[in-house]
DNA sequence: CTTTCGTTGGAGAGCGCTTTCCGAGTCTGC
DNA sequence: GCAGACTCGGAAAGCGCTCTCCAACGAAAG
């Protein structure tokens, strides 16, 4: 097959005997040309087997057909295990998916980018701004974050997943995690339930954060305004430590929330070596409706999160940003919903 | 802060009061160039807030720092679920995870590409061939790939994940799957076990082949020459349907192997509903060793797929490959081994 | 004091593409 | 039959960068 350097439009251009301005016309489908040219060019295309070269491309249009998704780390993290702990998780696959089942229609390419320290934030809205990229899709993990403000500053179209920690003028899409929270809690009442403890995420990232209030607000509604606590950091073992934590506080509890599934799962696994069982003498909720919660045993109960359609809503934001960097910013909230399994 | 046109060499140049090309040699570190200058130029970068421009700069220098990671799905795919169940598998974060392990202290990007038709196959190589990318990693998915062939043809520095079906001379890493079965086999049958099924996955890709010889040529060894089979296509539902059909085929099963975690997920939920127990009555051995494993109920014995690390080391192939395109063709096959839980 | 060499920095070409600007044709309408 | 309005295609100027080539200069050598 052709091999050595890549046919250029010069080539094109030679091979049809017309010049690499008409070429380009007749690829970028550009009226003005005539259909007996065009066909010559395109035959010429065909012949040579050119290909455009993107980055030359984008040099010069000021668009690359690519957005950024942004994973943005604390400095903390930036050399542990946590990392290869994130990707594991089911939550990073649903969102690429979910992405990508916008993008890729498009003809949007995603280029994958992992920030932890504040340097490399700096560096990463450097490249963003120098056209590495359309805009930015990003997944902040920190508690507190400066990227979205220096997105907003550079100006660089970005929307964010999950809403930021301060208040920064950006689109984002996030889940109403209070309102699903309190779903569980409602749940749990209704079952019956009258000692509900809950095993918490981290007490600093805001979705954690708004799972605990709205918890809590729901709780209090309905007269318990106290409850058992232990908090994990949504990873299976430390849901598992939690909940052992949270029968030490108080055995005879009838009822959990735990912030997301796959903590739920640790929970169940401490549930196993306990006379309790579940769901009659203890009902388990959990949160995000993940793959785990239909292969948790019994089948958990969970909170329904659309990670993917959210992801996707993204992509569309922000594909509607690049496209008018004047759009008024947005943000669209999701209501998650109750799924009933087994475990409560 | 500045916000309009990014600042270009060409402005750090005139605030140093130097040419171009001395900015260009004091960025890009090359000797040559007086101390003073250096600072001078330096202080000059800080000033202007100066990011070099990557795109013009792989326009001229063929390096992108950037590699591709190709899912390479079949046509068939092309509109309907699959995609999405393929990213939220654990599967794909492992493999991210992996290849950013090293990628990301080289400072190399990932550009995420998903290719259906033969058509976006002939796009990419093309992308590639033109300088998108200095390399890709690639995972096929269907039975019979053009991809790997015309990446190879194309002269594009290329590393599989798993094995292509057909030979062709390209970089890849592997498991040796046929192992792994055996070594569930040899658990299954020192266990005593004396009525073994297996739950395998398409008749028609690479890796679940493999483990279906593998699993095969083991029990002939130890004298089963014929044992009941049902297969499914790696999800959980396929798993539950199948272990169901095993059970049609034999009720009294007591030792089933099963071709990935997922399926053996399924397998045990359809257990849960007979008389019989795990691993009591009848052993359950999976693969994979996905975090499915221990979410199990009973935890699942299965065999380890290093997958994180085979992804470190397409990486690592991969920019040795890029660097020495003469580099000899070579694969690396890990070994897998068994995880004893308890399910068998 | 001239020659030679090594060092340093500038000019400028060029990576592959898009796009503005023009000139050369082609058509109408009077 | 010719001005004016259009249509079409080419020349060329960049996009922001790297890197080769060369001029200039100072120092070392003869």
């Amino acid at each position: 097959m052709r091999s050595g350097r890549a046919p250029t439009l010069e080539d094109v251009a030679r091979v049809a005997g017309v010049s690499r301005a008409t070429v380009s016309r007749v690829i970028n489908g550009i009226r003005n040309v005539d259909p007996q040219l065009h066909e010559v060019v395109w035959d010429a295309v065909g012949q040579t087997g050119y290909v455009p070269n993107r980055l030359a491309r984008s040099l010069v249009t000021r668009r690359t057909g690519t957005v950024a998704l942004v994973v943005s780390d604390s400095e903390a993290h930036d050399d542990d295990p946590f990392m290869s702990r994130f990707f594991a998780d089911p939550y990073f696959g649903r969102v690429v998916g979910g992405l990508m089942s916008v993008l890729r229609r498009e003809g949007v390419q995603l280029a994958l980018q992992i920030v932890g320290t504040d340097d490399a934030k700096k560096r990463l809205v450097g490249d963003l701004r120098s056209g590495q990229a359309d805009g930015a899709v990003v997944l902040s993990l920190p508690a507190v974050d400066p990227l979205p403000r220096m997105l907003t500053d550079g100006g660089i179209p970005a929307v964010l997943i999950g809403r930021p920690a301060d208040p920064v003028p950006i689109d984002y899409v996030d889940l109403a995690n209070d309102t699903g929270a309190a779903l569980a809690a409602e749940h749990l009442l209704a079952r019956g339930c009258r000692r509900i403890g809950m095993i918490s995420g981290p007490a600093d990232v805001p979705a954690s954060l708004d799972r605990i209030s709205g918890f809590r607000r729901a709780m209090a509604r309905h007269g318990h305004g106290w409850f058992p606590t232990a908090s994990g950091n949504f990873t299976q073992d430390s849901g598992e430590a939690a909940m052992r934590a949270l029968l030490a506080q108080d055995p005879a509890l009838d009822g959990v929330f735990v912030a997301n599934d796959l903590m739920a799962l640790g929970a169940l696994l401490a549930l196993r070596s306990t006379p309790q069982s579940v769901p009659d003498d203890i009902a388990v909720v959990g949160f995000d409706d993940s793959s785990a919660a239909t292969a948790a045993a019994p089948p958990l109960t969970t909170i329904r999160h659309p990670l993917e359609d959210m992801a996707a809503e993204a992509a569309r934001l922000l594909l509607a940003r690049v496209e008018d960097p004047a759009m008024q910013v947005s943000s669209v909230i999701y209501e998650p919903s109750l799924v009933r399994r087994t475990s409560a």
